[in-house]
DNA sequence: TTTGACTCTAACGTAACGTTAGACTTTATA
DNA sequence: TATAAAGTCTAACGTTACGTTAGAGTCAAA
């Protein structure tokens, strides 16, 4: 299948193909000799997977390691972008909550916050900020000063810089898997973590830029360390 | 309110607000003298329009436009917005139904076409391409070879042309409100349109840049006019 | 008064394409 | 078979919407 062909059946553009196989991203199975890229069926999947998860915010680089890691597995990837648009979806209807009220409130029905009128626009929140008030609930995030709050910070901060500092060992070492039952129990203090949830955990560590941002800022790699140990700590139990 | 208290309430960057007041789109009503940016509750409930529509796709350029427009309603810019969000849920729900099937797909449990896996990702459609599928059914519009489509086609750029010349009149002249009519009568050969749908779709003409930029390929500017002019028409119906 | 947080302007950099141009290839029709 | 139009290529500049860095000024609390 040449590029107009697969531009008309999946909605993206010659140029984007041309863009995603030079920078390695989505490359062609085929090239004619006089230089047409043929794409096969295989491709065409690859394709699908790329766009979920440029439709869920992955640059481009992101996707193409998840994508190129020797972990992947397609049907593994399926399931975490339904989570992830799902997650998606309920972000929308807060969005759609939100701009009901605003209405409302237009018409003189109801008074609406500041705070109120931005419910929905998640962009730069931490997610561990919302996992913690899912956890904690609202109060206690906001009592930044509250003595459990900072323990609990500092024992976080204290495995990561652990963690950050044997992370060039493997993943499966005596070390690393005392470290990671450590967070483990410290998760586990905060809510209640099943180990496939753990699991699970680890895996958005490495998906989620958001959770990979915050957490490389420990050491470069920590997260795909922590998300290999932890899928280590599971099998084991 | 000051930048970083605006930046926390809405989770946009500092430096966002300060592109978005150097281009115009989101002034502070007030500038001390050191020149820090002071935002009112008006600023904050414009910035609440700018984000919604930044999350429907809209440039900087174009909300810009909305938002300055002379005819600009807030209350008639929240229920499009809601409208638009909706479609964009359907979206997401097309896509999370394809995702489904793909997962199905892999574990051996169906087989998709290429065709079926590209479902949601409506990036390229033409928006009349989606009208005309709701209108005329999913068959007459794959037979594009059909006599009667095709003459729709034609009457429909006939219309366009004459509207294009026209454009410089005013969108109450009798001229305009000729072809005006002409293109309300088109439409209900196709489908069924109340005045007050008229009249929403041509706010649609200018509000979602899918159909501005097909329909001002006619003519620059045409969009806006026929918006006028078919406002003006169901006014005196 | 000092210090740290806040804010400013300026400017370069980045990501992800869109657009334009010129050259080569393929396909359908006369 | 020839031709014209459609298709495809590479290259390169442009666009959009910020992110990042830097240095300087401002503000508030101790």
């Amino acid at each position: 299948m040449k590029v107009k062909e697969v531009s008309e059946l999946t909605g993206v553009s010659i140029r984007t193909l041309h863009h995603y196989d030079d920078i390695g991203l989505l490359v062609p199975d085929q090239v004619t000799e006089a230089g047409y890229r043929l794409y096969s069926d295989e491709n065409l999947a690859d394709l699908q997977q790329v766009l979920f998860f440029r439709e869920l915010g992955f640059s481009l680089k992101h996707i193409k390691e998840l994508l190129s890691s020797p972990t992947f597995k397609r049907l593994e990837a399926l399931e975490l972008q339904r989570d992830m648009l799902v997650q998606k979806k309920s972000q929308l209807e807060r969005m759609l909550a939100t701009i009901d009220r605003t209405i409302q409130s237009e018409k003189g029905e109801n008074i609406m916050t500041n705070e109120e009128k931005f419910k929905g626009f998640d962009f730069a929140k931490n997610p561990y900020e919302e996992e913690a008030k899912a956890r904690w609930g609202k109060k206690a995030v906001e009592q930044t000063n509250s003595q459990f709050t900072k323990e609990i910070q500092e024992d976080m901060n204290r495995i990561y810089y652990k963690l950050a500092d044997i992370r060039h060992l493997e993943a499966d070492s005596i070390e690393a898997q005392e470290a990671i039952e450590e967070w483990f129990l410290l998760l586990n203090r905060i809510g209640s973590y099943s180990l496939d949830a753990f699991k699970g955990l680890g895996e958005m560590y490495v998906a989620d830029e958001r959770f990979t941002k915050n957490i490389d800022q420990f050491g470069e790699g920590l997260a795909r360390f922590m998300r290999d140990a932890m899928n280590v700590y599971v099998d084991q139990q």
